[in-house]
RNA sequence: GCCCCCGUAGCUCAAUCGGAUAGAGCGUGUGGCUUCGGACCACAAGGUUGCGGGUUCAAGUCCUGCCGGGGGUGCCA
């Protein structure tokens, strides 16, 4: 392995191509047939006893190679390209083949990983590929809610990953600033309005209910004063609704903002009618052959376009009444992002409720002739959020809502991220506001952030101690070397979250970091003592261990406090 | 009805293309404060991974049938 200028070391691809190197070696003196070996699997084994890493290639082969798996992993071992990495390695029946670190070389890391610093996890998995991701995105008919805090964690911590791994990102918001459901607001929005001026007019019964709807009303007469009253009631629902809905973007805006999440974009729908764009789409998928006519409105055949990314049914593109639907412009936005803004992925992140829209959208990239495989659709589970026993039903149009601002409020922008990252997305979320607060300082971020405050504190005390002089080669305590292998464990883990989207990888090996660091290291090994020498090789390794929290943190945006 | 997600310790959740003895946090019980920061640490109890079949050297993970929960199934988004 080596430690090239802009990459963490990942030892896992380092056995990789160390096996890969033996195969070969094998096959050359004919000590294994001439198959094509697989990459081999590697693995962190629970058990201390089967080393650090381990690699189940030997079982993988057996059958295709009709060898004994002990017999192929001998075979393997032997031919093994030596490497300082390693202090043993060994085979294991019924055919592993297990790696241990050596204490030199892992010691030997600590310097490796102070050189990087902030840039400690950084792999070039990426290779500057472009990619976008899109989330929260939520209509702007009312506050965010709760759940779209999870969307925006979620969505904010995938793109710090990506581009910690090497990717060049874009975070961006698709506004719904134009259709149906925008109708209904600022028909909504008028009579919340005229009501308030005392005038008799309901709210629509596919409208708004939301008390936060009169609320909204109120603000604007106040701010407007009552001159729409006087317009045409289409004229001044309008534009009462275009007032209302900018309002709503900027406190989405502002409440994101507070919560660490910023955008780099966000995209006008209603900019893709203004330019054309979702005519001349739907003029390419005509082409495609998979647009009909009939019934007085324009159909996207796609059950028509076979199994794996098609759809059950058809889709209407254009309604009867020559007004495209939100399928047919999100189609448009997709082929921008896609096509004319050309990046490499698109990673749409979406609520579940969202789910039944994934197959027509992919079909629809698929007629338009782009990969699907470009448009990654990450769907995350609802979250089920109670005050105590009492389960909150949350809908905008009833009006039955926790909105995001009041979550950030009651238990802080940091608790509440590290808690919606820590569930994967296809888990469904509960989420009782009222424990949330009540223990929030039992809540695992703080014990993270502790373990940071806590090495910053060490290096505090230590003053002119820590200067960086520090010989490594002194660090040989169990709980010194448990801390290195951890924090080698870094890389990887980013890469797993990068490779399967899965930001919740992070917030589970923060953990598990701060727990090496605080009850192995910390408890076992005082760093300030009479032996300078050792001093100032701990002092190293705290900086290290610091630094790697620190990224955890951020990768997660999360503070990362010099003390608590 | 059909499609998607989930079911793992009392609770909330992990478990790396199927790997060796299924792990954390909270809660519960016991013990520890002469503190490089006690927002901490040690130990303990707690599981037939919803149920039944199947594939495999190996299944929480894959296939299949049930049971239970959530979501979707609009000329809404």
């Amino acid at each position: 392995m080596r430690l090239t200028e802009d990459s963490s070391p990942v030892v896992k691809d380092e056995i990789v191509q160390l096996l890969t190197a033996a195969g070969a070696s094998a096959q050359g003196k004919g000590l294994l047939p001439p198959l094509t070996l697989p990459e081999a699997p590697i693995e962190r084994p629970a058990n201390p006893a089967h080393g650090d890493y381990a690699s189940s290639l030997p079982l993988k082969l057996a059958r295709a190679a009709r060898m004994n798996p002990m017999q192929i992993a001998r075979v393997l071992v032997g031919e093994l390209p030596s490497s300082a990495m390693f202090a043993r390695v060994e085979t294991a029946p019924p055919g592993f083949i297990n790696f241990s670190l050596g204490p030199a070389w892992l010691a030997e890391q600590v310097n490796a990983i102070v050189a990087v610093g902030p840039d400690f996890g950084h792999i070039p998995l990426g290779r500057g590929e472009r990619v976008q991701v899109e989330f929260v995105s939520a209509n702007p008919t009312g506050p965010l809610t709760a759940a779209s805090g999870r969307g925006g964690a979620l969505g904010d911590c995938l793109a710090r990953i990506l581009q910690l791994a090497g990717y060049r990102t874009s975070r961006e918001y698709y506004v719904n600033d134009t259709g149906a459901q925008l109708e209904a607001f600022s028909q909504t929005l008028y009579a919340r309005y005229a009501q308030l001026l005392g005038r008799d007019v309901p709210v629509p019964a596919h409208g708004y209910h939301g008390s936060y709807m009169i609320d909204l009303a109120r603000e604007i007469l106040a701010a407007e004063g009552e001159r729409y009253l006087s317009l045409p009631p289409e004229q001044a629902a309008a534009e009462l609704g275009r007032i209302g809905r900018d309002r709503l973007i900027a406190d989405a805006r502002a409440t994101l903002a507070d919560m660490g999440i910023v955008y780099d974009c966000w995209f006008s729908e209603q900019s893709l009618y203004d330019s054309s764009l979702v005519a001349r789409v739907l003029d390419l998928l005509r082409q495609s052959g998979y647009v009909e006519d009939r019934e007085g409105a324009v159909w996207f055949t796609s059950s028509a376009l076979g199994e794996s990314p098609g759809d059950q049914k058809d889709n209407v593109l254009v309604r009867s009444n020559g007004i495209p639907t939100y399928f047919a412009s999100d189609i448009a936005y997709h082929y921008d992002k896609l096509v004319i803004r050309g990046f490499d992925r698109v990673i749409d992140i979406w609520g579940a409720d969202h789910q039944g829209h994934v197959p027509r959208m992919k079909a629809a990239i698929t007629a338009l002739g782009i990969d699907p495989d470009r448009l990654p659709i990450i769907i995350h589970q609802m979250i089920t959020l109670r005050r105590g026993e009492e389960i909150v039903r949350m809908s905008k149009r009833t009006g039955d809502i926790v909105t995001l601002r009041e979550v950030l409020d009651e238990v802080g922008a940091d608790a509440a991220r590290f808690f919606f990252l820590s569930r994967s997305a296809d888990a469904h979320m509960d989420f009782d506001l009222d424990l949330a607060a009540r223990q929030s300082k039992e809540n695992p971020v703080y014990y993270v952030q502790y373990a940071h405050a806590r090495t910053a504190s060490i290096l505090r005390n230590a003053g002119p101690l820590d200067d960086g002089s520090g010989d490594v080669s002194l660090l040989r305590h169990d709980a010194e070397l448990a801390l290195i292998k951890k924090m080698l464990q870094f890389p990887e883990v980013v890469e797993l979250a990068a490779r399967n989207d899965e930001p919740h990888h992070i917030p589970h090996y923060a953990l598990e970091l701060a727990s090496v660091f605080q009850q192995e290291f910390y408890e076992h090994c005082r760093v300030l003592s009479d032996d300078e020498a050792q001093t100032r090789a701990r002092l190293k390794l705290v900086r290290a261990a610091k630094a790697v929290l620190g990224n955890t943190l951020r990768l997660m945006g999360i503070g990362a406090p010099e003390q608590m």
